[in-house]
DNA sequence: ATCGTCCATCGTCGAACAACGATCGTGAAC
DNA sequence: GTTCACGATCGTTGTTCGACGATGGACGAT
């Protein structure tokens, strides 16, 4: 799944690119249902995913290697959170060539906090 | 399940009385650590959970019997969530004679938009 | 073709969660 | 006093989570 852009040059970690969509506005979404709430919210109730959304919007795009490298963390669970936040609708990632590159979704965060908002 | 009716003339269920605050303003608080956040979206992460907080949102003031004959849970199964909801800051809950009355915790609750919002 | 890098996935282990029935304490009613 | 209703807590069971190392696939560079 997934196309790429690959007009980048080798220049390999951090540079200003954006991955996904350049932040769409984030309004309008219907709060969604209890079982789907119930499931971002339990995809944001670690401090390390919250970390990572954070790490994520901050820089607005991350590599898997970033995120490994700020958080004292092994690569695999890192990698199994990233795929929980991805899973979850709040975070999109496409493959880069050997990397893959991440950020935040917003419409699934805007979702997510819809439904908070109406709680 | 359980009794609601017949023999016992304990008329309980509704009627109108607030437990807590009559719903302060909901504002001005400061998102809080990725701890804190990870707490509270821990305690929202379930659908029985969810319903829950609507249900002390739209009726305003349950006492536990009133939540369990809502849900299709066991009493047990929903006193141990009413906990969970209470220590995460999220409900209040007074004992009123022989039962228990459970409310939101508006600020609470404000803590938690709050921290979702700033994501 | 071979190698090295990057990262997702697998397998495992201990800890935490979710649900339930059973029990106990407490307050109201008799 | 006794009795009853209400609800919190205990103890158990099965499931899920969180972390890690190890494995393997994909890609770029040599």
């Amino acid at each position: 799944m997934i196309a790429a852009s690959a007009t980048a040059p080798t220049n390999s970690s951090n540079s200003s690119e954006h991955c996904c969509v350049p932040t769409p506005v984030d309004t309008l979404v219907p709060p969604p249902d209890h079982e789907t709430l119930a499931a971002m919210a339990k995809a944001v109730a670690h401090p390390a995913r919250l970390a990572i959304l954070q790490l994520l919007t901050n820089r607005e795009t991350c590599v898997t290697g970033d995120v490994v490298a700020e958080l004292p963390l092994a690569q695999s669970t890192v990698s199994e959170h990233l795929r929980i936040l991805r899973e979850a609708g709040l975070i999109q990632g496409e493959i880069e060539g050997p990397r893959t590159r991440y950020c935040v979704d917003a419409t699934g965060l805007a979702i997510l906090r819809a439904g908070i908002n109406a709680l």
